[in-house]
DNA sequence: GCGACAG
DNA sequence: ATCTTGTCGC
């Protein structure tokens, strides 16, 4: 039988780009909310074994949805804990590219750096399109929460990988993905959090949008 | 062997 | 992530 793909191999290349990612957290950019403009958010649903991977864009300043991109595609491989990328950066790298313009920061769902090889998807789509990144996921994949001054932290690889905060009932674990700070990730998503969502605003649109694309049924 | 395990 | 009915509560 044709395996899918190869785990080992996989896991290679994540140490291998994990490297990159490590080096790019040592001098993260230099993110003046002020400097901050376009935000991408990209997330995925998924109906009768297609994948529906969306990607918006949005302005930070008034949180508004400028557009956004499809990109419908038969995933690569299965669910594998510590491979979600493999499954899903391909299609979000699409999508991003397909706005036609580069963001200041990419908001993915699922981990940065809080990951086995420090490699989650969030670093991964950082890397390939050298934007900075920040994870946004709701449950936890790896590393020691520590908890310090009434705040609660995800270490990770002697990193302080991520923010672990609640939200509207839920956990969230904000983690470094890609050239950025924790305290700038922090900084930026909380500004991008309303009682109005569960998800930061740019998780939640892309999150409602992929949703409403794969189930909408016909019409529309 | 056992527990953990993003979406 | 997706599959899924009814049920509890404001």
């Amino acid at each position: 039988m044709p395996k899918y793909f190869d785990y080992k191999r996989a896991v290679k290349i994540q140490r291998i780009l994990a490297e990159k990612v490590f080096k790019s957290l040592e001098n993260p950019s230099l993110l003046d909310p002020d400097n901050v403009r376009y935000v991408v958010g990209v997330d995925a649903a998924y109906s009768k074994g297609l994948m529906y991977g969306v990607a918006v864009l949005i302005d930070y300043c008034s949180g508004e949805l400028i557009r956004y991109s499809v990109v419908k595609k038969k995933p690569p491989i299965p669910y594998v804990p510590g491979l979600l990328a493999f499954r899903e950066a391909p299609a979000y790298i699409s999508a991003v590219r397909k706005l036609g313009i580069l963001p200041d920061i990419i908001v993915v769902d699922g981990h940065g750096v809080s990951h086995p090889r420090g490699l989650g998807i969030a670093s991964h789509i950082g890397l390939v399109l050298d934007v900075p990144s920040i994870g946004v996921a709701k449950k936890k994949l790896y590393g020691e929460v520590r908890e310090e001054n009434g705040e609660v932290f995800l270490y990770a690889h002697g990193l302080r990988a991520a923010k672990i905060v609640s939200h509207r009932g839920q956990t969230l674990y904000i983690s470094m993905g890609y050239k950025i700070s924790l305290d700038d990730a922090w900084r930026i998503i909380q500004r991008m959090l309303t009682p109005r969502y569960k998800l930061p605003i740019p998780t939640a649109l892309a999150d409602r949008i992929s949703k409403e694309i794969a189930h909408r049924r016909r019409g529309h």
